[in-house]
DNA sequence: CCCCAACCATTCGCATACGAACGACAAGCC
DNA sequence: GGCTTGTCGTTCGTATGCGAATGGTTGGGG
């Protein structure tokens, strides 16, 4: 009898974190479907708004995005008129980020959106199981 | 001050799922890197392999693929020969997906490798914390 | 001052992920 | 038997996600 027979997908870390995050991302563009933004898009919206200006690769080492996917993330907000790109003159290499009025507003509609699938994402557990699986998650890394 | 100013985004469950479930991908890719499987791939074989025999989209739904999304992981698994597509002939709409010799193989190698993976993501919680953090994940759906 | 290592942003290729629309087919219902 | 409803697999479009390669730029070390 091999010891690959008790292999059980249903109890690998990869397969609860691969279901779970999907089912986030659903309860998330249903919750934000008027303003049509994405978990990613909000993300890096709102971490601008909260730092007020950024370089496009900074901007995604804050909210967990290789430069190669925070490049297409900002430029669908840039075309919706939610972020200003511009140009550091002493540094000709960066694009300098910073969140438009509209944007702004995107923001502040939003974050009861995000706040409304994170409930509706944890309401299968109890409050203290809630902040137990956050702090878990934050442990992980 | 608007309500909007307390938001963190680094409490927020789709963040940290987000964050956790790429950091498990780089890890099990990482660690299977011999066969050459990502985590998506793994689960529809080893699946496919614990149940025999499946039709294309009913394998979807027991790995959480949807139909536009197992038909591609299956079109690859199938060009690297570790997976046959038979026809039913009761039923000519189905696509009867079989496991190869070579997906069997792949399957048992890649199982030690989704081990290795599974402890490495996890490594940062102590062994209550992981079996909490399972259940959670389960318990969320 | 010049060169080189590091960094910035972009691009390409590949792999998920899913909504929507599609043609093919099956199954039940009258 | 014909019809309607539902399922199956595919395709298209869009959005992440990342490795790798590229061109432009900066800054430090000699």
């Amino acid at each position: 009898m091999p010891p690959t027979d008790d292999f059980s997908l249903e109890g690998h870390v990869g397969f609860l974190l691969r279901k779970a995050h999907q089912r986030h991302v659903a309860i998330f563009v249903e919750a934000s479907a008027e303003i049509g933004l994405t978990p990613t898009q909000f993300a890096a919206l709102q971490k601008l708004a909260e730092v007020g200006t950024a370089t496009q690769n900074l901007l995604g080492r804050l909210v967990a995005m290789d430069p190669a996917t925070i490049q297409g993330v900002v430029r669908r907000l840039t075309e919706r008129g939610l972020i200003a790109r511009t140009h550091d003159p002493l540094d000709r290499r960066t694009a300098v980020l910073t969140p438009t009025e509209a944007g702004l507003a995107a923001v502040r509609t939003s974050v009861a959106c995000a706040r409304r699938a994170h409930e509706a994402a944890l309401s299968p557990l109890t409050p203290d199981e809630r902040a137990l699986l956050l702090s878990l998650l934050r442990k992980m890394g």
